[in-house]
This record gives C-alpha cells, sequence and structure tokens, in this order.
DNA sequence: CTGCCGCGTTGCGCTTTGTGCAACGCCCAT
DNA sequence: ATGGGCGTTGCACAAAGCGCAACGCGGCAG
C-alpha cells in the first residue's frame, strides 16, 4: 500500500540471499541507484542493513534481535515452558511447542532430553506441515474453508513413505484428528521419528498452540509412545487452563 | 533519510515490546491513524508483522525467516562451521564463533560436546562484550581511536570477582590481546566457566571472526584449558587461510 | 603518469505519493 | 436504545520521494 516501504521492505528478503552491492539492489529494485541508495540509509540508521568493509550491504545485528525479543514475548510461549520442562523430566524426550500464522507453523520453544535448548534453528524455516503433529492440530482447527484452500494449495513432499501425499488424504488426516483431539507424526517425516501432539486452547476454545513429544524409533516404539499420550494431553491442558486464565487484556508498556 | 520508511521501521522494535493495537501504534508515532494504518497493511503485506486475533499486531514470522537466512548465508560461518566440528571432536569441548558487528558482538555458531546446536538463543543479546574472550580478540583489532570510544560508552556489569571493571582495564586487557594474538575469559562472565579463543583473519590480515573452546572449571582447570590453545589456533589459521583464499567477489543470484 | 571506467554520492525540479482530516460503520458496554 | 471507542474509507493538499544528470573518487590499463 505504501509504495516507499514496500520498496524497503523488498529489499530485505534480496539481502538475506546474501550481501549486494547498490547497483545490484537497485537493479532488482527496479528502481533508480538514488532511490535505493536512500532506502538503504533508511535500513541502515535503523540497524537493518549493515555495511560491510567491502561496501556491499547485508542483514544487520537489528534484526537477530528484533526476531528473538518477539519470541520472547509471546504469551504462550512464556507460560508454557516451565510445563515442557516438566514433561520432559517426566519423560525424557523432546518436546517441541508450535503455533500457526498466515498458512505456517512455526516451532516456537523446544526442550530437548538433554537440556534446554531453544531451537531457534527451526525458527522462519517451513515446518513440515503437512506431515508434522502438531502442524496436523494448529490446521484441524481452522475453520473449515480456510483449511480446505489451505490444503490445496500446499505442497506434499513425501519425506517418507508415510508421508502424507495429497490434499485429499490431509484434509481427511485433519478431520481424523480434528475429532480425537490430538495427532500424532508416525514416520512422515523422518523415518525414524515418532511424534504425539496434544493442542493447547485459549479461553474461547480455540487451538492457540500444540505442543508434542518426539522420539526416535529405536528409543520408544511408536505404540509406546502412545502410552505418553495422556500425560502430553494432561500438560496440554494445564497449559490451556493457566493461558485462558489470564486476564484477556494485558497492557503494553 | 525517509520519512515514510523511517516511521515503518519505527513500528517494528515498538510491536517488539509486545502487541499494540492502531491506536497505540500511532500515537508512540505521533501520526494519524489512518496513516499508521497504512505502514502496517504495508509491515503486514510483507509478513513482517500479524495481526492476532484480537486484532492487535505483533510481529510476523517473516522477521525469524529472515534472521535465519541471512545467518546462514554468512561465508565465515559456512566456512568455519566443519572446522568447529572437527575441533569438538578432538577436545570434547564446546566451540563458538562470533562476529563484531557495529558495537556489537554475536555468536553465530556453536558447536556443542554432545551434539551440534546452533546457538540461535544468544543472537541478538548483547554477548557479554567486556568479558568473552571472542569480544576481546575482536574488538582489540578495531581502530585506536574507535576501540577507545567504544570503551568509554560501554558498561561494565561485574558478573562475577572477576570480570572486567572499567574503559582502563579492558583498553589493557584488548593491547594485550592484540600483542599476543589470542584472549581467554578465565571465569569473566559465570565463574566456573573458563574460555580460550583465537582469531580468524580475512586476506587484509583484519580480525573478520574469533572462535573460542569453553569448558567448565569441574572438567578442566584454567591451565589445562590453556593446554588446548595451539589447537584452538590451528584451526582458526585453518580457517582463516580457507576464507582468504576465497575469490574475492561471489556473485548474488 | 595519465586518462578512463565503474561505482557511490549529491542537488534539483517534477509529480507522484503519502498525509491528515472528517465522516462512516461496527461492536461492545452502559 | 445510545453513546463511545475502535478500525476503516475517500479525499484534497502539499510534502515527499522520485529519476535525472552531473560530480568525485579509486582502481586499472595504456
Amino acid at each position: 500500500m505504501s509504495q516507499t516501504v514496500d520498496r524497503a521492505l523488498s529489499i530485505l528478503p534480496l539481502l538475506a540471499e546474501g550481501p549486494a552491492d547498490l547497483g545490484q539492489v537497485a537493479d532488482r529494485l527496479g528502481v533508480h541507484k538514488s532511490t535505493a541508495l536512500r532506502l538503504l540509509r533508511t535500513l541502515h540508521e535503523h540497524g537493518f542493513v549493515y555495511r560491510q568493509s567491502d561496501q556491499r550491504y547485508r542483514l544487520g545485528a537489528r534484526l537477530f534481535a528484533l526476531a528473538q525479543e518477539a519470541m520472547e514475548n509471546l504469551d504462550i510461549r512464556e507460560i508454557a515452558h516451565p510445563h515442557l520442562v516438566r514433561l520432559n523430566e517426566q519423560c525424557g524426550h523432546t518436546v517441541h511447542l508450535a503455533v500457526y500464522e498466515e498458512n505456517e507453523v512455526l516451532y516456537i520453544d523446544k526442550v530437548d532430553s538433554r537440556y534446554p535448548v531453544r531451537m531457534y534453528s527451526r525458527i522462519g524455516k517451513p515446518v513440515a506441515i503437512t506431515v508434522a503433529a502438531v502442524a496436523k492440530l494448529l490446521l484441524a482447527d481452522l475453520p473449515e474453508h480456510e483449511r480446505r484452500a489451505l490444503a490445496e494449495k500446499l505442497d506434499y513432499p513425501m519425506y517418507t513413505s508415510r508421508s502424507t501425499p495429497n490434499p485429499e488424504a490431509f484434509l481427511r488426516e485433519l478431520a481424523k484428528v480434528r475429532e480425537q483431539g490430538w495427532a500424532t507424526d508416525l514416520g512422515g517425516h523422518e523415518e525414524s521419528i515418532n511424534c504425539v501432539a496434544a493442542p493447547i486452547r485459549g479461553a474461547d476454545g480455540r487451538v492457540v498452540a500444540a505442543m508434542s513429544v518426539s522420539a526416535p524409533n529405536v528409543v520408544v516404539t511408536g505404540d509406546e509412545l502412545l502410552t505418553l499420550l495422556p500425560l502430553v494431553r494432561r500438560t496440554a491442558d494445564a497449559i490451556s487452563g493457566e493461558y485462558s486464565g489470564r486476564t484477556p487484556t494485558k497492557d503494553v508498556v
């Protein structure tokens, strides 16, 4: 809607691919060099862009800072974290927390079996939305038409022979998940990894996040993992309770 | 320089503090609501901003994607990674890679003793610049006046009794580090953690990154850790060699 | 040593673009 | 019912961002 801002923002993904000099930026934006210069300068002032010694531009540190900060201010994440840790202590496996946002599913927290590590490494990268157990839960809760529309336009990469192959199968799976209130991924993403997941709901009953426990086949079989389901669901419900018990309006300071 | 972009970018840090509604954004920007709306819309189209169910805006997933992508495209990181892994295999301790950028030091890679994990959790957060061994190396290489100016304006938090207390001590430490070509942090950040670090240099001899090995006191004493210094330096030199051997211009595709 | 080329940079006149205003519609709370 | 708060829209005005052309600088080649 705003041309200038639009152009400026378009620079960022472009630089994400790698450093570029003024001319390259101007060309790829389809604007005059002087225009690109002004935009880059503005981005620079805000620290979104950095000028390395060879004069080329690359993305700046401010971007990381923002991503980091945004992450830490997610309410659900904050509330859920201690629960995830406790679940991890109880079962020993990797625990994930994920949210849905505009056609993507993001991991926003992780507790690994060894010790707590936020798996930022996954953030931003498209999660395997067609197979991940948490993704199924999040998508299963979308309104009918939105769910259908999304299913149609997704890609269905066959990570393994058990990956969801097409929109029809996916929608069927989502219906099932919606019905039963939990989800699994049995080797659909990586042959030897199984997951069980449960939804976290807000006060209105809508699914606001999903959590899962993952373990490799060699440690526990899919069936054994399923015995953890009650525990996972209980944890998810505890988080749901705490989340929806919150005061709905929370001031921004 | 560009008012519109300037305003739009100012929205992002503001939202990083927490979700905000249109009125709040407009107020804090000092612009009319309709203006704020247009800016937010543009940000939204680019996925930098997300509208949650209560209509309030928060930072969007695209931000994470960008931070992630930028990270992965850092040349040094790519080149260094296998070396870090090998060093980790040899000594078993945690290995870090860090760069300096506009008054901050960022970790850009990590190999933990257990298994490889990118410590993105640290990214964006200010590294303990006054005590970290890698920070000393990176700052020691700055031009005299810049180094001095930076040292003056830094804070000197006393993480432990061995933390660098003030600018004078810091500049002395940097001079020493500059001289000897390596650095340590002996319990300056956390009482029981020691690090040894070595610089990675570009073709022109400037320090482009620094790497370190960290281990808790209980595993190896500071003195024992120092015996690893030759290995660390050799690794750093190997990375330097490979890095500066590169073709200087690298096309952006 | 000198002249050329490529690059980033600057100042400027034109007009597109972003701006603030005021009015509207919606929802919630009274 | 009714009022207030909020997001949203259309519009007229002028500010702002735009591309152009010219400049300065450094590196490379003749």
